[in-house]
DNA sequence: GAATCATGTAACATGATAAGTATCGTGAAA
DNA sequence: TTTCACGATACTTATCATGTTACATGATTC
């Protein structure tokens, strides 16, 4: 099943928009990530509707951060473009009328509650400055200087 | 989208095999899936070849278990049905150019390895066998005796 | 105010994959 | 030899993120 990139694709656009100045229009962040402004607008009107982003029309318009970055965590990026389901597993029937098959749900909605319940931790404890600031380490890291343009064409 | 309810059925199925004599048919392991042979055949296809059922053609033929259920866990079964992904979330490319986008995929990465492992740890660590017994403990607790036969006229 | 730029939205196409269905072949038992 | 049940193939359906086209709306520039 091909993987849901929402979250993914928001946060590669959300910490490009932190060392850019101005708007970033739809376009431009559509070759960033390979794919249609559609699609930009698509999935960055959840970050907008959140709050986290703001759009403006016409000349000069685009896309920028609305928000303070050290108060959004992954797990809020992650629920504002639609909070899809984390799992690709899971039971056919809801409330199955068979025992058997409730005791096997029971069971592993368990395992899954614990693995979900781990994850958004996780998701929740990292803000998209702290996020951003490793990116920055990294670079350090590995000896070179991504100044404060676009990193798109970083070495690999 | 529609969730993976392999692992699911199958545990339901084989739950349902240990507590009844003789070979079961698609036929009659289809209705209690609410489902068709077809896909039955398809699904349990994968637990024949790692040994853990066996099916015979002709009159009385069918499905039986093959393998001892202590030591077969949830995490076997899973992989038997094809070990498909646990997640439905993921990155977009698997080795970005862009530096930014490999920070990112990197953070993901580590919650959902994380995630994954704990997953893994509670499936692999629950045997065919123990869910049979949780499943006993609880018909008990509930004040109703399941007795050898099949259980899916239980009371919800 | 006309042209241009950029977002907003609707409608439809695509791709991937589990699941559902129909059909025929094969082998075993009665 | 008839019936039963699995094996296998091919095709369809359902779902949903993603991709694409087209057009409307509003803001800026001239």
């Amino acid at each position: 099943m091909r993987k849901d990139s929402r979250l993914s694709r928001m946060l590669h656009v959300l910490l490009h928009m932190a060392r850019h100045d101005g708007p970033m229009t739809s376009e431009h962040i559509a070759k960033m990530l390979q794919t249609n402004p559609v699609v930009v607008r698509r999935t960055m009107a959840g970050l907008r509707d959140a709050g986290y982003v703001s759009s403006e029309k016409g000349h000069g318009g685009g896309w920028v951060i609305a928000a303070d970055l050290e108060k959004v965590s992954l797990l809020d990026i992650h629920r504002a473009v639609g909070g899809p389901s984390l799992f690709a597993i899971g039971a056919e029937h809801e409330n199955p009328a068979c025992a058997v098959e409730r005791a096997v749900n029971g069971a592993l909605e368990d395992a899954l509650r614990e693995a979900e319940a781990l994850l958004v931790a996780r998701l929740g404890a990292v803000s998209l400055a702290e996020l951003a600031r490793s990116f920055d380490a990294q670079c350090v890291a590995g000896g070179w200087n991504p100044g404060t343009g676009d990193a798109y064409g970083a070495p690999a």
